[in-house]
DNA sequence: CTGTTAGCGCCTTCAG
DNA sequence: CTGAAGGCGCTAACAG
């Protein structure tokens, strides 16, 4: 079929020298002489030479790829997560293969075994929403395959992460819903099983808390991540027995879906509701006009991940350290008209 | 560092026969005994084997991994459509490298040689905005990698393309708008160097024809594909002398752009001015309420066209033939109040 | 500085 | 049905 690849050995031939010094010659190896160097990468040139990277990494037992497994690529986050580590890997002459959980504790396990026969270098997770047990990581520790999380991380016994503070953030959304006249704040919260949720709602009750304002069981809404969720919510807080004046929305896709059902029901925001949620480059324009977002970058935290990732394949971190890396995030207000009275 | 792996010839020692027999059995050859065979799965099982793809397929000289270009993976069409082709190209035993031109003609050639050093078996692709020679592709027609266009093809000698019917789908929407009563119809177009927008532009003219309207220069304007290009293009159409009381928007990003401008000026979708424009899955929610969509499936086009370009690796699909796949779209009303009378 | 040798792990003739 | 032998293309000792 094509039999007509260059090897080294054509090289090699037609100058009349060894494969093993066009290999190191290729290699830019110090131990050639300059001249037989120029002569080699002439030819190569001339001969349109590209290096057989199966056979090279097969040698070096290597394959300069890294895994990434995310719950769903279309979500705005993720796809700029991806983006960003296809940027940093690329630099570094590593190849990515993306794989998506769809939320499913059991295609994520397939999935690392999946990665495990292709003998990736290191693998990036967000874990799907269904994992609840860590088992199949295991798997990539036994074979000393460095792995870091990011965004949804969990609490696994040790292991690196690249996340941003979620309770942080929380607490300084729901203090600026409060700031805003914000009385009776609901929480949109997402599967309580993730750290991450569980650190936002944490937020939200520590914020609630500092204000002494009454924290009560139901204007708390835990719900999967669909936009439909945030029409279905907004229902729900609708019928209590009191006006609720503030959202603060774990995620980004239910805030959404919380924002076109306000609008459909013509509620003002924010004189009426006041929002906060999270967002990230490629969705906050949609719903910048309407709430005050909590900006998380995508890009910015696929890079970080990747870059310690590769550290630790590289084994420039020791191994058995364990770092957390907290990407900031920034609230960014995006409406003019805050209720500066009630 | 990690030379605990298991290979043919450890299960071969301990079997005392010979790891070719040990090959053949994993690979489900018929010329093994089935007595032998069984014994082989059954350590290779015990032993916790997992076959050595770097090995294999260099022996193979076959990579199972497909090449995908797309502009910007965090755009909602391509981030679907690669869903769709992680899908189809996991289910068949490939892998899939994912690299963004970034709308860049320069990135766009650079990333084919990564491919082409990365021997990839195929190649996906959606070309840049800026791009208008199609030199890099020959490298890959010279090295006989065959290569499927999706989405945003081009008119190159002959190569085979997973399309929507552009020209059709402009030439149903107008003719949407035009039952809808609007007369004075603008086209946001998209770049004209890139053929789906030149088609959804000659399906706009061919709809205005065919009903007798007028065709204005001035109401057609094209813009690259940001969301402010929505709303600039907005304002270049209310400075008209005249009433624009249809719009046709050859993308979706612009879309929702144009539709955030109108809500902020107040002007009612579709009473007063009526839109049509594209979209698919993962973005119709967010602009549902506001306009007819024609309704383009990312993760369709992109299964559609892996299976073709599986086909074509595995030589099913002769050489030298080339296919237009199209696949159908459909037009979505969202809004129940259609202005029958004006 | 260069050549020799020996594989990385697997697959595929070719014999038997 | 199984074994022996060779090599995919590259690299890494080890000599010289």
């Amino acid at each position: 079929m094509d039999n007509n690849e260059v090897t080294i050995h054509d090289i090699a031939n037609i100058l009349e020298i060894d494969s093993s010094t066009v290999s190191r010659a290729l290699n830019n190896s110090p131990r050639v002489a300059k001249k037989t160097k120029d002569k080699i990468l002439a030819k190569a040139n001339e001969l349109g030479y590209q290096r057989n990277h199966l056979a090279s990494n097969l040698r070096k037992s290597k394959t300069f790829t890294i895994g990434v497994i995310v719950p769903r690529i279309s979500r705005h986050f993720f796809s700029s997560a991806i983006a960003g580590i296809e940027e940093t890997a690329f630099k570094a002459g590593y190849n990515v293969i993306i794989c998506q959980s769809l939320e499913s504790l059991e295609r994520e396990q397939s999935i690392i075994d999946t990665l495990l026969a292709n003998r990736v270098d290191g693998v990036l997770v967000s874990i799907s929403m269904e994992t609840i047990n860590y088992n199949h990581f295991k798997g990539l520790q036994q074979r000393n395959i460095p792995f870091v999380f990011f965004d949804r991380h969990c609490n696994i016994s040790e292991n690196s992460k690249v996340v941003i503070d979620d309770f942080e953030a929380a607490f300084t959304a729901v203090e600026h819903l409060i700031e805003q006249k914000s009385t009776e704040i609901a929480h949109f919260a997402g599967p309580q099983n993730l750290e991450i949720y569980k650190n936002r709602f944490k937020g939200y009750k520590a914020a609630l808390e500092k204000y002494n304002i009454p924290f009560r069981e139901e204007l708390v809404i835990t719900s999967t991540l669909m936009e439909k969720d945030g029409s279905e919510n907004v229902k729900k807080l609708l019928a209590l027995p009191y006006k609720v004046d503030g959202i603060f929305c774990a995620n980004d896709v239910v805030a959404i879906g919380t924002i076109q059902h306000l609008k459909k029901m013509n509620i003002k925001i924010p004189e009426e509701i006041a929002i906060v949620g999270f967002s990230n480059e490629s969705i906050s324009s949609v719903i910048e006009p309407a709430l005050t977002t909590i900006n998380q970058s995508g890009t910015e935290i696929g890079n970080v991940a990747t870059k310690l990732l590769l550290d630790k394949i590289s084994n420039k971190t020791k191994k058995g350290i364990h770092e957390t890396i907290i990407v900031k995030t920034n609230l960014i207000e995006r409406t003019s008209s805050l209720r500066t009275k009630k």
